[in-house]
DNA sequence: AAGAGGCCCTGATAGC
DNA sequence: TGCTATCAGGGCCTCT
């Protein structure tokens, strides 16, 4: 599911839902996710007030009032949705998501507030959940991590310096979390068709130019993503139960086969694997 | 040291 | 119907 425009997307109605509450009560029903749930987490969580939803990247980031960070990675298939604690109370809250489609088996974390509970539910695993003591080891926790491209240190300069003699290929930077972070494998492939480039250029062929565009076009896409409440594949939703719109732009992901969209060009797109991983990209106009 | 590849896990879908 | 194979939005680890 969730490149950095569903994390956002999800932190800003979180947030919205939780801010100034306070945890009451946290159950954790299985440890197990990608790696084991700190044995802390439901001590540190307990009666401590929620100071407001961060993101950096692809986390999120609850700040408690003890000072301490609760991050939460949504791997390829978490979610978080929102349940009234009370069941048998016949007052329809609207703004509550609950999809029945969602299996409780895997209804791992639950975090109870005093009206309603955070669900975090995840099939596959892959996400993970870190508790994180003050702001200097949250600092450091992300300190290997290379800009978003919605940051100002995302610029040309740093793009050409990092692509200087680098011989991977550019749909793997992107992916790249040391070098960029917050883009997953399908705003990936968007991001190359609007910069016109083929997702098998080496880094360091790339022009002045092409790394103009890859900037312009990682932060245009993001934010596009973004205002259009993300992008739901299978069925990614906000907590509120809306889904996104932006899956209606894609304009290479999961297109293959069909014509380009770009104006006047006759190309077809084609999907390669890079890394055990699709691309998606125009046969005709990207170079 | 950079870069390629494997692996963690479950579920949906396709093909036989 | 029911088996098996393939694929899925991420990221860490190991090997060369």
């Amino acid at each position: 599911m969730p490149e950095l425009p569903e994390v956002e997307v999800v932190r800003q109605s979180l947030n919205k839902k939780i801010k100034q509450k306070k945890v009451e009560k946290v159950i954790v029903r299985n440890r197990n996710l990608r790696f084991k749930i700190p044995f802390n987490f439901e001590r540190i969580l307990k009666k401590q007030k929620i100071i407001g939803v961060d993101r950096f990247s692809k986390y999120l980031i609850l700040c408690l009032s003890n000072k301490s960070y609760c991050l939460i990675h949504l791997g390829m298939s978490g979610t978080i949705h929102l349940v009234q604690n009370n069941k048998d109370n016949n007052l329809t809250n609207t703004s509550f998501y609950s999809s029945p489609k969602l299996p409780e088996k895997h209804n791992h974390v639950e975090i109870f507030f005093s009206k309603f509970k955070m669900i975090y539910n995840d099939p596959r695993r892959f996400g993970f959940i870190e508790i994180i003591n003050n702001f200097e080891l949250l600092k450091k926790r992300f300190s290997h991590f290379g800009p978003e491209p919605l940051e100002l240190s995302f610029n040309l300069n740093y793009i050409l310096s990092y692509f200087k003699s680098k011989n991977k290929n550019i749909k793997n930077f992107l992916l790249d979390q040391k070098f960029v972070s917050g883009i997953g494998n399908i705003y990936a492939s968007e991001i190359l068709f609007l910069s016109k480039i083929k997702p098998t250029k080496k880094a360091k062929s790339l022009t002045k130019r092409d790394c103009k565009k890859i900037r312009f076009f990682s932060k245009k896409v993001l934010l596009d993503a973004i205002k259009k409440g993300g992008s739901s594949i299978r069925d990614f939703k906000n907590i509120l139960g809306k889904s996104g719109n932006f899956q209606k732009n894609f304009r290479v992901y999961e297109r293959e086969g069909l014509k380009c969209k770009k104006m006047n060009c006759k190309g077809i797109i084609k999907k390669i694997i890079i890394s055990n991983r699709s691309s998606f990209f125009c046969n005709s106009c990207q170079k």
